[in-house]
DNA sequence: TGGGTCGGTGGACGACATCGACCGGAGAAT
DNA sequence: ATTCTCCGGTCGATGTCGTCCACCGACCCA
């Protein structure tokens, strides 16, 4: 994990498209070289997958939403994991403060929200849920380096 | 934007390495026709681009946390714009509650997140933030299809 | 000094993206 | 009802790119 690596993280992030060549030149290497330092960060599992960036909207997925939620007794792992069986469900942290988790919920319409939340009842030890309904996405990227 | 667009938009948010023959095989079409497709879906701004999933922690970012802003008079484009300036400051939402607004933070270190807020004071209208630290991050997919 | 290892280069090969020509079916207009 | 048109598909050709292999130089340690 030197310096060529991070920059060639960095290219990805930006744009998983380009071509070895490509990187290759940015970083001064030959393709072959890039190619076997990609391989290596994957199998050591820096960059873990590659995947696209899609306009919610455009799915029909206009709600977003973070719920915290309040929990009595130790609930972490039935929280994970009936968080994670959701797909609208994309993200569940368990933070500190004044609720014990933090979820990122996006669903098509209220409804999606409502289920999410009537399922989170469900599991043991959820007692209350907060919701900060999100009116205007600012901006939505993911990791990015200085 | 049919049915089988969103099985192709599914299959390259599990994985956007898959080949065309691959998609093709998968939604019974063939490659040229998965090609003229993906193009279509890029074009109209469905898929806007492919990027690469990373681990933060091999990155050093080892910090995340949720910054609730309260602000006084209309600071939306400021905030956005200096929150959007900054790579460590992953979403930046307007929400309704009691907050005016909720970002995404991810840093290398207290140090980092401690600059963040620092910076957001400077934006005009801030008055106060409320920092949610994550303290074991469930897990963090982005959008997926049911 | 000399062998071993690690990471790089260059080239060859096969797979894949990409394009063009052609084709068939659904609607619209006559 | 028939023909025209257009959209979206298949098929096949071509050039680029990913991928592998053999070789090489630098560095480390005995």
């Amino acid at each position: 994990m030197d310096d060529i690596d991070r920059r060639i993280v960095g290219l990805l992030l930006d744009d998983a498209d380009r071509t070895y060549a490509q990187l290759g030149r940015e970083v001064a290497l030959s393709p072959a070289a890039v190619h076997e330092r990609v391989r290596r960060l994957r199998a050591s599992g820096v960059v873990r997958r590659s995947t696209v960036e899609v306009d919610p909207d455009a799915l029909g997925l206009d709600v977003l939403a973070f719920v915290l939620l309040d929990t009595e007794g130790w609930a972490r792992d039935h929280v994970f994991a009936a968080a994670g069986a959701d797909p609208r469900v994309e993200e569940a942290h368990s933070v500190a403060g004044n609720s014990n988790f933090l979820l990122k919920v996006r669903a098509a319409g209220p409804d999606g929200l409502e289920e999410v939340l009537r399922m989170l009842y469900q599991v043991p030890g959820v007692v209350r849920t907060r919701t900060i309904m999100v009116l205007r996405r600012g901006f939505e990227r993911g990791v990015s380096l200085p």
